[in-house]
DNA sequence: CTGAAAGCGCTTACAG
DNA sequence: CTGAAAGCGCTTACAG
């Protein structure tokens, strides 16, 4: 910039004004400042102009993983969010690893992004304390953050549950087995919690064998569901805890030669088209990321009202997999 | 800094080297420093650190659609590849937009990203010739850059559309439809390239009406395909030019009465539950983003080899669609 | 082992 | 309409 103003005959704040379109420079002076701008091949720093300037119009992503096909259109919401509010968008996933999670967002905060969107890997957000002290947003999206009081946006975990489960029991099911991912994962708790009470409000009894939480592995979910699909108390119904969960079990079930009816939590591509359908509860996990992301950049405007939770409902899609009569067997 | 240097007594340098683990400070310094820094809850702030040092250690990735399930494995590669190498990543979704690509490459540019990785929507990357030359490494994938010289690393494409089509003359189609995207993409234009190729290869006619290049949208693409799929020279069997058109024939098709092959162009989940499951012609998004961001980091080591274009196979998977012979109709 | 000075490339606040 | 000075928060190069 300096060469730039040298080269133009010009003050430093003049250079300035031209590359920000500032009023107050007459035509002359800012086309000679053009010429030497395009001769020098200048290109303004933003690193220097962050450091003077309070914000960084960039916002920080953290959520499990960008390539699982729920997160991906989460990730697309904040992203043309960002975009409307002229933010930038740093992304990451934390493999579901709460020290990967803290490394990220705190290697955001150092970047000194204006805002975080996180969604939580880690069961302890206090390591977020002094940042958001110092005056960064943040909303937590997808499961709600730990041991602090934060913004966050959630699907209603439980009562998708709920609906999932009284739909199997509707069509007949008293067996009725869970799947979900590993426990202290806010989402798998709320689901299961919605399973149980599920079955308690219709009076029927859940044996333990009928549940599994720990992860989507496919062989351990194959393996689960295989043991509940055998012997003289096998299940006839499957609540499937998420949509990694579903895929492997519609594989499972597919190979298998009774009937076992399924309800999957999220909506997947081409659900409609297998044979049954496959019947779940969907989330809408765009309009998560752009009503998390909306709220961060309220707060960012200035927002100041007490932490708040959004929840947002999910919604049954009957396809055929969860209509599946429970044949006595 | 300057508030943790007077508390602790020391001067800046010295909390410069405690904060970067830097050797040559004494233990009781260093306490007192950090004493400092918890007391004051001081966090360096990155945006200084980069204006003074060369690299921000961070890379920028520019794509169609972060939510696209063929681009988010993509995404999530070239991040664990920026992550082994200390970096945090941007990422930006063109919408398939030229003046987007470039407005966030640019953007990305003033933010003086280390380098950049770029899915092109434009057809002229002449606006990147400054920045390049100002050191910003760049990569481009999925497909190459226009009108200049650049590191690429794409799929074969027209082979890959090449073994589909001989796949389908194999089993004793004639009359094959090819539905593909927007003619000027790259990949779209590679396939139907191939198409021809092959056809012509067999001593096919290709008919123009089995030819349509234009855009995924659900609704011309099925319209689009009943067209094909009617009349005296209706065809019996499709080759669909990527995973959006894929999802939608199989969609088409499965309300259709008359069987039509189909192979598709990139696999998909859930391809092989279907019925028929769907022959598809595989590419490895995750191998072309872990392929790319490694040739953009050796190229920040100092890397200096010509431009070199790297070129992945596509791999075919039968799984029922595209074996479905030809029925005379 | 430690620190004072200069500077990275901008913007802010002010004066003319 | 225009510009000189100070400063954002660090690191570099140097001296002690």
């Amino acid at each position: 910039m300096k060469d730039v103003a040298a080269r133009a005959g010009v003050g430093l704040k003049t250079v300035s004004r031209v590359v920000n379109g500032e009023p107050g420079v007459t035509a002359d002076t800012e086309s000679r400042v053009r010429a030497a701008i395009e001769a020098l091949g200048f290109r303004r720093n933003d690193s220097a102009r962050i450091l003077r300037k309070g914000r960084t119009a960039s916002i920080g992503l953290v959520l499990e993983d960008l390539a699982d096909p729920f997160y991906s259109p989460l990730s697309r919401a904040v992203e043309e969010v960002a975009r409307a509010n002229g933010s930038l968008l740093f992304a990451g996933s934390s493999a579901e690893v709460p020290e990967r999670e803290e490394e990220l967002a705190l290697a955001l905060c150092a970047r000194r992004v204006d805002g975080l969107v996180i969604v939580p890997a880690s069961d302890d957000h206090r390591y977020l304390e002094p940042e958001i002290a110092a005056g960064i947003a943040t909303v937590f999206v997808d499961r709600p953050a730990s041991r602090i009081e934060a913004d966050a946006v959630l699907t209603d975990n439980a009562g998708g549950a709920r609906t999932a489960v009284a739909h199997l029991i509707a069509h007949g099911h008293r067996r009725i087995g869970f799947i979900g991912d590993r426990p202290h994962i806010h989402t798998a708790d709320e689901r299961v919690r919605g399973y149980r009470e599920a079955m308690a409000a219709h009076g029927l009894a859940v044996r333990e064998e009928w549940v599994s939480m720990g992860g989507t592995a496919p062989e351990r979910v194959r393996a689960e569901l295989e043991r509940m699909a055998s012997g003289p108390e096998a299940i006839t119904a499957l609540f499937s805890g998420n949509n990694r969960v579903t895929v492997t079990a519609v594989r499972v079930l597919s190979e298998h030669d009774r009937p076992i009816a399924l309800v999957g939590f999220d909506d997947f591509e081409l659900a409609d088209l297998l044979r049954p359908g496959v019947t779940v509860i969907a989330q809408d996990p765009a309009r998560l990321g752009r009503t998390a992301a909306e709220l961060l950049f309220r707060r960012l405007d200035g927002d100041t009202a007490p932490p708040q939770r959004v929840e947002l409902p999910g919604r049954l899609i009957p396809r055929g997999s969860g209509e599946l009569p429970a044949l006595q067997h």
